[in-house]
DNA sequence: CTACAAGTTCAAGTTAACTTGAGGTCAAGC
DNA sequence: GCTTGACCTCAAGTTAACTTGAACTTGTAG
């Protein structure tokens, strides 16, 4: 166990985010250091996996408390409702997303002068409204 | 042309969001109204399916400046080569939130205490920690 | 005609997620 | 033993995207 825990700079390399967010990161409680040597944070290698998860999390949608949450074991057991409520939230974005990436490629071809002129968009755009309107009610 | 444009107030209603960030996307360019009766605004219905392709965009994780130079012709034409870049950015997106998703449903089921100890979830991680490695190269 | 609901403006406030800066600590190399 | 570079703390600043509040205007219903 001694000898392998990681000091911030590594961290930060390792990450690719800067130190200011990982000691953000840790007062927040997202992610924990080992202990200190002298004044300096040790890292279990460990954190690396969890920064990614974390940034996949901010990606998706989600905010550090909700983050916090979702993969810290805080209480006694992780919630599996909540879970599962979170991964239909982003299998819904995800089909939203296909829309958007498909109107965007599709404005990149369209010789329409303005995207909200041509039926198509129009089409596309309509569908995703429909869906959104249906998250609205659901709430 | 005269009689079918909407007040705010309908707007709202259609749209779902309030009137404060109605005129707020004005200020910003985000849409337009059509005129003043009096002192209130007029709204083309069209509106309502731009507010949602707005809507849409900030699920994508985009701000509003980039949507504003998506979506409306601004200058002489729409930058396509902006529309293909995104397109494949929101692409990029949808891949990972996949990952997400999966490693949402796993960890509402696996039986591990920590989602950081189960193996299979793991393997997951590590796989979207690749795509985002690959993704902070490629700035 | 006047009351009221639904608009309006404009400045200031809010929240999340960081970042910055000033000033201090410490281990290592010269 | 002194300088340097990498780290530290803590308070304050920043940005995006809105929201709130106070004070004003207007069309419509009674």
């Amino acid at each position: 166990m001694l000898g392998k825990d990681m000091d911030i700079g590594e961290v930060v390399e390792r990450s690719g985010l800067p130190a200011s967010t990982l000691r953000y990161y840790e007062e927040k409680g997202l992610i924990r250091s080992t202990g200190r040597q002298g004044i300096r944070r040790l890292f279990d290698p460990d954190v690396v996996d969890q920064l990614a998860l974390i940034s996949l999390g901010r990606l998706a949608g989600f905010s550090l408390d909700e983050i916090g949450k979702m993969f810290t074991p805080s209480g006694p057991h992780v919630d599996r409702e909540l879970l599962l409520e979170k991964a239909g939230e982003v299998e819904q974005t995800i089909r939203q997303l296909k829309v958007i990436a498909k109107g965007l490629l599709h404005a990149a071809q369209c010789p329409a002068p303005s995207h909200l002129e041509c039926p198509k968009f129009q089409r596309m755009m309509r569908g995703a409204v429909k869906i959104q309107s249906e998250m609205r009610e659901r709430r």
